[in-house]
DNA sequence: GCTAGGACGGGCAGTTTTCCCAAGCATTAG
DNA sequence: CTAATGCTTGGGAAAACTGCCCGTCCTAGC
């Protein structure tokens, strides 16, 4: 049998080595790249066409889910597995919106990871249990749905002004005028019902969207 | 000689597996337990007196920086290795007060993990090269006394602002022209080396000023 | 083809921010 | 007493940003 031939994507090296030992410890599965950022993972992916890339979502630079979308545009056939700490919702959404077929967290055990390598090379969609109940929950209590219904440009350009990231420095980071960020933020800030940034940002910390500093 | 007895404290079962197959591939290190969260960690650190203890800050419940100080009140001469993926100096910071001895991030490479558990155990501080450079920066600007600097006014109405307050309403509640509550907001933005009311909002949680909502 | 919607950005009035400055009032040091 | 220092309070003017409008592309779906 082939062995499925597996691209990671993740920003921290330490823990991208850790778990490439992890996965190549398995029979029928090659870990045949390593990429650090996006620009690089893209380069990789045209040059090894790997039957799934894993991709962690929190990258400095442009971040996991545009390197998503950036691949499915190069490639529509391309298996993507999200892995990531993030057990949210809203995260796991948009990752699927640009065309990602699974999702696990990072605190999942590993076989989960494993299988969902294999389930997504199979071309069906994996989810680990911790991001089905996040989603099970985010239905039942649905009283957010403002965070959905921003589109992906929206959401990217949020997460991007929740890292500290100056107008300026978002318009850079993806090519854009410095007027369509402001337009951007104001029709996140619109979309949230946030009269302030200050609002903005103690109403993404209650969405767990950022995490708390220190606790 | 003999070998390194190394207990691993992560949230992240797969980081951590990952990490673990990394450091045991190591010659005179051995991982001699693991743990997901603060609790079962202190329970194997009794049961398994490990000489170094490696510690993700990021922990569900009470953080890693809690666990430090738990286990060193236990043991005082606990060696710990705080390795987390915050390149940050309160961080680093708050995790040397609270008695750990070495401070690596997830981006580091490997080996700098793997040096970092040697020079623990061999009682010297160890720290990488990224987190030297946050601290480096966070003494030019002075971030810890910075807060001090504030006069009292200042402070109040940093107050009001992290509360959510307009600029027109902390005016009225102070009896002010809307233009010196401005000319504050400014004044407590260049003294606590903030660019924009987002960085400021976590400037202000990392102090612990502000407290996080609940989610 | 037609329609809907997202991405992108110009325009512009109105407001805010950014600095710089100065007066009023304490307190304190010389 | 007098000068110095530092906090409080706000004016002024240029720069920047916001809020909201608009239009042009482009893609997907019917």
């Amino acid at each position: 049998m082939e062995k499925i031939r597996v691209l990671l994507v993740d920003d921290h090296a330490v823990v991208r080595q850790g778990y490439r030992r992890l996965i190549e410890s398995q029979d029928g599965i090659d870990v045949v790249g390593e990429a650090g950022d996006a620009a690089s993972a893209y380069q990789s992916y045209k040059n090894l066409t790997p039957d799934v890339t894993v991709v962690d979502i929190s990258m400095p630079g442009r971040g996991g889910i545009d390197l998503v979308r950036q691949l499915r545009l190069y490639d529509s056939e391309a298996r993507i597995l999200m892995f990531t700490m993030h057990a949210n919702a809203s995260y796991a959404e948009q990752a699927f919106k640009a065309g990602a077929q699974g999702y696990v967290t990072k605190s999942s055990p590993p076989d989960v990871l494993i299988s969902a390598i294999r389930t997504v090379f199979s071309g069906r969609p994996a989810l680990c249990a911790e991001i089905n109940s996040a989603i099970a929950a985010s239905r039942l209590f649905n009283e957010d749905t403002a965070l959905e219904t921003l589109s992906p440009r929206e959401f990217e350009i949020l997460r991007m002004i929740l890292d500290e990231k100056t107008t300026d420095e978002i318009a850079q980071a993806f090519n854009l005028s410095p007027k369509t960020v402001a337009n951007y933020h104001y029709a996140i800030k619109s979309k949230l019902g946030v009269r302030t940034d200050i609002e903005l940002v103690y109403y993404c910390l209650r969405q767990g969207l950022a995490t708390p500093p220190i606790s």
